[in-house]
DNA sequence: GTCAGTAGGTCGGTTCCTGTCCTACATCGA
DNA sequence: TCGATGTAGGACAGGAACCGACCTACTGAC
């Protein structure tokens, strides 16, 4: 079948080197012509593939207009998903839709030998600081995205705000990040009203095999928008900063204003504590808090902690081994 | 052409949903029962559609043993680039040089008009604690790919541990990461000898168009583990965690010996104190620090810090604008 | 200049592909 | 229980596409 030889030509191609027209031949086990007119096909097709003329020239796949088909070997896959997973865990402002998406795309045809490999290399992600719960199962999150790409109806449990547990069964029409959060915006049929859900408190998800009935609202952003801000609580910082305004602005969202060439005024907004004052340490220069005094205390609390960790010269306790030779210390990186 | 219609195919089954045949008879302009061979047609090449009977019954591409062709919209390979972006920036143990392959793979027939978007989504990166200069250019790491991939000899300039700037022509033959940083293991043309390059110190990598003539060592891994830890600074950590062993291990790398079912002895190393102080914070529990000293000191001077940040009652400088109607705090989040 | 590579035209035989029939079977809902 | 609506797949004939073999033209490196 020629389609199947396209492929494995595309496949070939995309690895970032320079193919002889006798090697592709081979590999193809085709007649040199055949391989010349495969590529004009895939030309056709709107993926360029360059030939350098002359001794040693070849053929090469190039940047186009269009995005031809990825073939992935299975690492290839596995890391992928991988990033998708950690994207999803730490929306990335602007993409947030598109790498769900892309995730359930790949989950969906993800061979199973390799999902397991994708689950444990996904958990071993760097933990970032947040409240307990915090964390987006991507699996429910790909569940839920099929099932509006679907445009299906589904069951889940969801534990509401209060603790309270409850059987839901909705028509979900959208999946929306905000800052460090998952929602989903659907029509609760029970309650016969949209309702906005955090995706972390969704629990269970099953499709029901319904179509959807109800309609999204006419600007889901502008509606999203409102139910957060009216509902989310949030903690508006201002922060003198020992830093030039330029560099802060570069590393942290927020109102940056500078006061001098060394110093400057932020102001930030951010859901907990805990995110604020990451974001504040790890800026890594002086600062002073002036709001809210939540923070001045979550950061003074945060100093107290660090203080008994460094209390001086605590012994480490008895029955640890012995360490083997010790690895050098202060020696010149390698060149 | 039949290929561009299976493409296209794929590419409907790939949005996960279910297709009825004549839905998609319409869409590729074709009769059902050239749909009906076409999905035989992908299932001879290994990639399995199960076809739900009945009304409402429809086409689905579910996994198989072998991944089949992803073909992405525009979004969701801007999606995956970002999230192959930020992998490269914080390795992913056991999938780093995958994660770069499909980087360079990508890039390679990354529409352009995507590819700013990629640049300036990915730089927009969650912060995390490292030294100046720490951070990889991934376009760096995909030009060495491509090289390596290529089999091909690169010049670039090296800026060495002693700040000595230099010009070099290597054969490229292995990216490694260690740690959260990527080298380069390559023969280096000038010396004559193998060298591990810190990626980071690499710049303006330029192609030769020439073929490596030299191996690679025939155990790279055991070359570049010797070569690291002989070379690169470490520190060992020792630290008492208030936490169940349980919890540690999931959360950070090291050797975890339980104490007793609350607290637990943590044996980590890296090499920086930033980075190993990042790590103990985040988790978030009581912990004492036994050794180095280094990371007590550090510990010590961050907490200085701190307290000097909340110190109590500095008021906001002068100048600073009212803030307008403040959002609400401790408001219920949304159900 | 020579050599080794790509680019591309032509031609005949063969293969494959397509649409139109047809029947068989599964599933859901009335 | 029956009918509607879906998939599954065989048979057939006309047409389109594909393939290899041969040829010439052009390009770049040694």
């Amino acid at each position: 079948m020629t389609s199947l030889r396209l492929l494995n030509l595309l496949s070939l191609l995309q690895t970032p080197r320079e193919w002889p027209g006798g090697e592709l031949a081979e590999r193809l086990a085709v007649s040199r012509r055949t391989v010349r007119r495969d590529v004009e096909r895939l030309r056709d097709l709107g993926y360029p593939v360059v030939a350098t003329m002359g001794a040693d020239g070849g053929y090469r796949l190039v940047a186009g207009t269009a995005m031809p088909p990825l073939l992935l070997d299975d690492e290839e896959a596995v890391a992928i998903a991988v990033g998708l997973v950690t994207a999803a865990r730490h929306p990335v402002q602007g993409i947030e839709e598109a790498s769900v998406r892309a995730l359930a795309k790949l989950e969906q045809v993800l061979p199973s030998r390799l999902r397991h490999r994708v689950a444990s290399l996904g958990a071993a992600t760097v933990p970032l600081p947040g409240v307990e719960g915090f964390d987006v199962d991507p699996g429910r999150l790909t569940a839920l995205a099929m099932a509006v790409a679907n445009r299906e109806r589904v069951r889940f449990r969801y534990l509401a705000a209060d603790g309270a547990e409850s059987a839901r069964l909705v028509d979900p029409h959208r999946l929306v990040a905000a800052g460090r959060r998952w929602y989903l915006l659907a029509h609760d049929h029970d309650r016969d009203d949209r309702r906005l859900f955090r995706v972390d408190r969704i629990d269970d998800v099953r499709a029901t095999g319904a179509r959807i009935t109800t309609t999204e609202p006419e600007d889901p952003a502008a509606y999203v928008a409102a139910k957060l801000y009216s509902g989310t609580p949030t903690y508006g910082a201002v922060v003198t900063l020992h830093a030039p305004a330029e560099d802060v602005a570069r590393a942290v969202p927020g109102e940056v204003t500078p006061l001098d060439g060394r110093t400057c005024l932020l102001r930030a907004s951010a859901d907990t504590l805990d995110w604020l004052a990451f974001r504040l340490i790890t800026l890594g220069c002086e600062f002073e808090v002036h709001e809210p005094p939540e923070l001045v205390a979550h950061l003074r609390g945060l100093a107290a902690r660090l203080t008994r960790a460094s209390a001086p010269g605590t012994p480490a306790p008895a029955g640890s081994p012995p360490r083997g030779t010790p690895r050098s210390r202060r020696a010149g990186p390698p060149r």
